[in-house]
RNA sequence: GGGGGGUUAGCUCAGUUGGUUAGAGCAGAGGACUCAUAAUCCUUUUGUCGCGGGUUCAAGUCCCGCACCCCCUACCA
């Protein structure tokens, strides 16, 4: 049996100093629907995601909270996990934590790799910091007022010139080649605006990186045979060595020669944030080149969301928990809400309104009351069963060809992660179907011509059908229920495992009919219309 | 300060290398139909294309200036 392509897939890894909010949700959410997508168009994928669980905060906060910081971590990572897998069904194969054995192995093993290169050297990191803000500003950051002292300008602290040893990375050494990377690989990362800038950030110029700390210890060690004739401090890992480390762990890293890492690596995708597009754009393909390890082949970042056009915050109070909508509009709305509503890779602003439009307009009205009214048809006029069509008349054949193209429009879009571009396109066909059906007038062709009126049913549905593989990806409950209605034949699991790779559901099977004579039951609605909850008096 | 992007119907936005009457979805209005989740279909109103100049036979689409908005300008993640 040919072995299927890979595919792997990683989701940026969360800090966990918090609970995660509709934005995170949004993250694993898309990540979620490209990875279901390509295993069910028969890709052998691997999905990664995870915890990033070093550094000074989480140390600080576990002390707090009188916890270890493994603890405290643990406890964190848990509470993510559980929005992964009780809240938003993301199908990931393997959530990582950066305390895990193999990631220590994996992060100590690169830094071994960066420092035979001789890109790594020890040196001292200077600057003005504050003790408040926990970090460093640059000379021009900071001002010198009336009384003498400096103070940060950004936060009104005060600084204080602050020297530390460090190991540094030879950053500088690979502005020509990250360059050279950009220009050769336009599409490495998406959208262009956002590539621009960390082009145009390059282009001002690369310093070298400092990548250890001494002041506290909650990271990978570097290794004490590396550090030794240097120092005698002990320096953990800038949280970034470690925390991009994540991507190579998860495909097996160190093992190079394994077949796992062979199969996985480089990544096809790192889905991240704009916030932390400068670590995957530059410092990430840097670090890579420097081990001599193969580059991912796309960075795609996507945008933020604000509530009603307003910056989600604490102190506003309009931080959405991601339970919080799928109990109010239910998990698959939720999904195709944020896929649809915003191209991938801008912000998007989301209202009540908004969210409740898309499900009663798209959902309940397009898409679940054509397959609404068109079973029903087949269940009362077609003895229970998916007819047996007549002759196709050009009618048939042309909304025939206009779902059929949504198969080869969906892969492109998915291929650049343009999730809304191939529901656009989607929806726009469930439109010329809506218009087909009425044009048809099922209803009326009972009285005169019943092998028409199966015909039409019969297009209908399986127009329905091939609508349904698509988005199993998007909506895995409610497409595998569209599905079942259909009277389309169990197989595979919406794209949750591998086990979709093939089979009736898979879109390998996009290509086929329906089969006459399989059985519908009496049609239940799938995608009911948004109910404003009772004010319970 | 420097760099980049934006300003198109009530709302959210499309508008290729400048070329006939500027488009879509939603919202609004009118009509049709009754298979269906008061769903669906058809028709339809509104636009000084931010402001002011310029180039051109011709500009939303190029050039200059102005106004407003947004993003980036490295080591908390």
């Amino acid at each position: 049996m040919a072995s299927r392509p890979s595919y792997y897939l990683t989701t940026a890894i969360t800090y966990p100093n918090g609970e995660p909010h509709i934005g995170h949700a949004y993250e694993y959410i898309s990540a979620d629907v490209m990875a279901r997508f390509k295993r069910l168009d028969g890709f052998d994928v691997r999905f990664l995601t995870g915890t990033d669980e070093h550094g000074q905060k989480v140390q600080q906060t576990a002390e707090r909270e009188g916890l270890t910081p493994y603890e405290l971590a643990t406890r964190n990572a848990q509470a993510i996990k559980r929005v992964d897998d009780e809240v938003l069904g993301i199908s990931y194969d393997r959530f990582i934590r950066t305390t895990d054995k193999d990631h220590y192995r994996a992060s100590q093993s690169i830094w071994q790799r960066m420092l035979d290169a001789g890109d790594i050297y020890l040196d001292k990191y200077s600057g003005w910091y504050s003790v408040r803000d926990e970090r460093f500003f640059a000379d021009d950051e900071t001002e010198v007022r009336e009384d003498g002292a400096r103070y940060a300008v950004e936060t009104g602290t005060p600084v204080t010139w602050t020297e530390e040893e460090s190991y540094f990375f030879r950053l500088s050494a690979y502005q020509e080649k990250l360059l050279e990377l950009y220009r050769t690989q336009p599409e490495f990362a998406a959208p262009a605006s956002r590539f621009n800038e960390v082009i145009r950030f390059v282009e001002g110029g690369l310093e070298d990186l400092s990548i250890s700390r001494t002041t506290f210890d909650w990271g990978v060690p570097v290794p004490k045979e590396l550090t030794a004739g240097d120092t005698d401090l002990n320096h953990v890992m800038y949280v970034w060595v470690d925390a991009l480390t994540n991507y190579l762990t998860g495909a097996g890293f160190p093992e190079t020669d394994s077949e796992e890492f062979t199969k996985r690596w480089p990544a096809d995708l790192h889905i991240i944030g704009k916030d932390i597009s400068r670590f995957h754009c530059i410092f990430w393909p840097a670090f890579l080149m420097s081990a001599g390890l193969e580059l991912p082949k796309r960075v795609m970042i996507h945008g933020f969301l604000h509530n009603a056009g307003e910056k989600m915050s604490k102190s506003v109070g309009n931080v959405v928990a991601p339970a919080a909508w799928t109990e109010t509009y239910g998990l698959d709305t939720v999904r195709f809400f944020l896929l649809r509503e915003f191209p991938y890779g801008q912000d998007g602003s989301y209202t009540h309104e908004a969210v409740v439009g898309r499900k009663n307009s798209d959902l309940a009205n397009n898409l679940g009351n054509l397959a609404q009214r068109s079973l029903s048809m087949i269940v009362k006029n077609c003895e229970g069963a998916i007819p047996e069509p007549g002759e196709l008349h050009p009618e048939d054949n042309k909304i025939l060809e206009q779902a059929e193209s949504l198969l080869s429009i969906s892969r492109d879009a998915y291929q650049g992660q343009q999730f809304h571009r191939a529901l656009e396109r989607t929806w726009y066909v469930l439109g010329e179907a809506n218009a087909y059906f009425a044009d048809q007038a099922p209803w009326k062709l009972k009285k005169t011509d019943e092998t028409r009126m199966r015909t039409v049913l019969y297009v209908t549905a399986e127009v329905l059908r091939k609508v349904s593989l698509l988005i199993q990806a998007v909506m895995p409950t409610s497409a595998t229920k569209l599905l079942d209605a259909l009277g389309v034949e169990a197989g595979g699991d919406a794209g949750a495992t591998n086990a979709s790779n093939t089979g009736p559901r898979s879109l390998a099977a996009f290509g086929d009919s329906l089969t006459p004579g399989s059985p519908i039951s009496k049609p239940e609605p799938i995608f009911p219309r948004h109910e404003e909850p009772q004010d319970a008096s």
